[in-house]
RNA sequence: GCCCCGUUCGUCUAGUUGGCCUAGGACGCAAGAUUUUCAUUCUUGAAAUCAGGGGUUCGAAUCCCCUACGGGGUACCA
């Protein structure tokens, strides 16, 4: 029988959602969305060491950010909460319990000193200690000792731990939805930990209790658990829910863009590219970790761009909504090795959005940057502005840099412009120009008389067109740059124009 | 060390049932065109002996084996 399709998003408050975390979200989405199915938020904080103060909340609010909807899970509620392990403490003890009793389990009363002990002493004799089917028969736990000595420790309180019993040498198969058909034999495999010594289970016992409880059909995570995914195999097995076993798709990690490894928070901060979706202020360090949100990214892009990076829909088309990824989006799709992030086509994503953003919008944006310039504009003349500048844009912060010249006249010329553009007598040049022009007739087709006035002087002295219009644009833009003259004449107006050309005049003088 | 996964232009990748691959696209890069400037845009180009070596086959990037390299795991972390 068909299952209905539920997937979470699994991920643990110990700091600010990876980015990697976010595409691994995303995908879970894409593939709950195409098949009708539900996509859930579950918080997974069973250890409580490493517990961080917000990062719940920046969870939450970062996919809010990115448009991502949960159908069930923290902060929104549904059928099969708690939805955070914290809140359901109480009920793994007894799933733990369980696997004892079927003999899927035992205590382990080896202390975590005791343990290290016996790794360094293993290190030291270049071997690897394993808590496994043979180390476990001297060790001390309920397999090794008497059903007395047990009971008497349980009795007095003796911390201790329930770990999984793995049979010997059996080989586990399971078929990975993006790997294929994987096999582990179960010697290799050590007896993890389920049942901690405060109370609360290990990620491996919480996660497949509370899949198996929520009815979750797929698991689709990193791949730094497709080693352990023979023991959730097995769980599944030891508890009886083989039938209902969601099906696994591992995927590839997200790596550095330089060197090796996976993508981590310093290297953002070393690279200058954002690892996580918002800023983050560390509560101790009070160090601050850039976003994504916060560099000026659209969140269309974001989701655009990490749909891309290990996936492809196998046409041409890399420009995709959320609606059309969740049409077009296949599980089989997905690449089987790492991607490193690549900086410059996430600009170029970006860019592609920026460029379909409303220019109103734009412009209210833009308007919150010359606030803080203490620039004054209305909003139709930012909008004409926005208008004419943002094809050159990436970002709403590269707004300024294109279009500062429409707020203040030039300061100074750069050199090389000078060099290139004012010759010997363009001076004396501009200040005919200026006055001509003043007689132009200051009205709304100011501008294109304007041009047709330079059009017949240039032709009348036999002049070229570039030196002229190149010295009136250094006169009004400071630079080379800018767009089309007569835009920038139009929306500066002919006072405006007229006085920067006769400052240039004044000004430059070689 | 051991176990698992992977390996096509600098990067993301197409290539899924071997032949239409003299390996395609995108980002980036270079050149040219347009723009009187800068940028955009457009066109063109450089860029992968398909990690290397062995097989199988009439034929392999595509199947098999070995090696190398990369990644992940090896916690009372997730």
């Amino acid at each position: 029988m068909e299952r209905k399709v539920r997937v979470r998003f699994a991920p643990s408050p110990t700091g600010p959602l990876h980015i990697g975390g976010v595409r691994t979200a995303l995908y879970n989405y894409l593939f709950a969305k195409q098949n009708g199915g539900d996509f859930i938020l579950r918080i997974e904080d069973t250890d409580q060491t490493r517990f961080v103060e917000g990062a719940e909340d920046y969870i939450v609010e970062s996919f809010k950010w990115l448009g991502l909807k949960f159908d069930e899970g923290v902060g929104i509620g549904g059928e099969y909460g708690p939805y955070k392990q914290s809140d359901r403490k109480e009920l793994y003890k007894k799933y733990a319990l369980e696997l004892v009793e079927k003999g899927w389990a035992y205590y382990a009363f080896d202390t975590p000193e005791e343990l290290d002990v016996l790794r360094k002493q293993y290190e030291s004799e270049k071997k690897n200690f394993q808590y496994d089917c043979n180390t476990r028969k001297w060790l001390r736990n309920s397999l090794s000792l008497s059903k007395e000595e047990v009971e008497d420790l349980l009795n007095q309180g003796v911390a201790y731990v329930i770990r999984f019993k793995f049979p010997e040498n059996e080989d586990i198969h399971l078929d990975d939805l993006i790997r294929g058909h994987v096999k582990m034999n179960s010697s290799l495999l050590d007896d993890k930990v389920l049942y901690k010594s405060d109370g609360m289970p290990t990620y491996h016992l919480a996660n497949i209790v509370d899949d198996h409880l929520m009815c979750i059909s797929h698991v689709i995570r990193g791949e730094e658990w497709l080693p352990s995914c023979p023991l959730h195999v097995m769980l599944y097995k030891a508890f009886g829910w083989e039938d209902t076993m969601p099906q696994f798709a591992h995927l590839p990690l997200l790596l550095k863009p330089d060197g090796n490894g996976k993508l981590s928070k310093r290297d953002g901060d070393r690279l200058g590219f954002p690892v996580f979706p918002l800023q983050w202020t560390d509560p101790k360090s009070k160090e601050i970790s850039s976003g994504y949100r916060e560099s000026g990214y659209l969140p269309e892009a974001v989701i655009n761009m990490l749909a891309l990076l290990g996936w492809n829909s196998g046409t041409e088309q890399e420009i995709f909504s959320l609606n059309e990824l969740v049409a077009i989006f296949s599980i089989d799709r997905i690449s089987k090795h790492g991607a490193k992030f690549d900086l410059e086509k996430a600009k170029w994503f970006n860019h592609q959005y920026l460029q379909k953003v409303d220019d109103e919008v734009l412009a209210q944006e833009f308007i919150k940057d010359l606030k803080e310039r203490n620039i004054d504009a209305s909003l139709d003349k930012v909008k004409s502005i926005v208008g004419l500048v943002k094809e050159r844009c990436n970002f709403v912060k590269d707004i300024w840099d294109n279009s500062d010249y429409f707020f203040m006249a030039p300061e100074s010329y750069a050199e090389k412009a000078l060099k290139k553009r004012w010759k010997e007598g363009t001076s004396e040049r501009l200040c005919i120009i200026a006055e001509r022009m003043s007689v132009i007739e200051d009205n709304f087709s100011w501008a294109d008389d304007a041009e047709e006035f330079l059009m017949k002087y240039i032709s009348e002295n036999e002049l070229n067109m570039g030196q002229i219009m190149n010295s009136i644009r250094l006169a009004v833009v400071g630079d080379t740059k800018g767009v089309n003259m007569v835009d920038i004449m139009k929306i500066l107006g002919k006072q405006e124009i007229i006085s920067r050309i006769k400052i240039a005049a004044e000004k430059i003088s070689l």
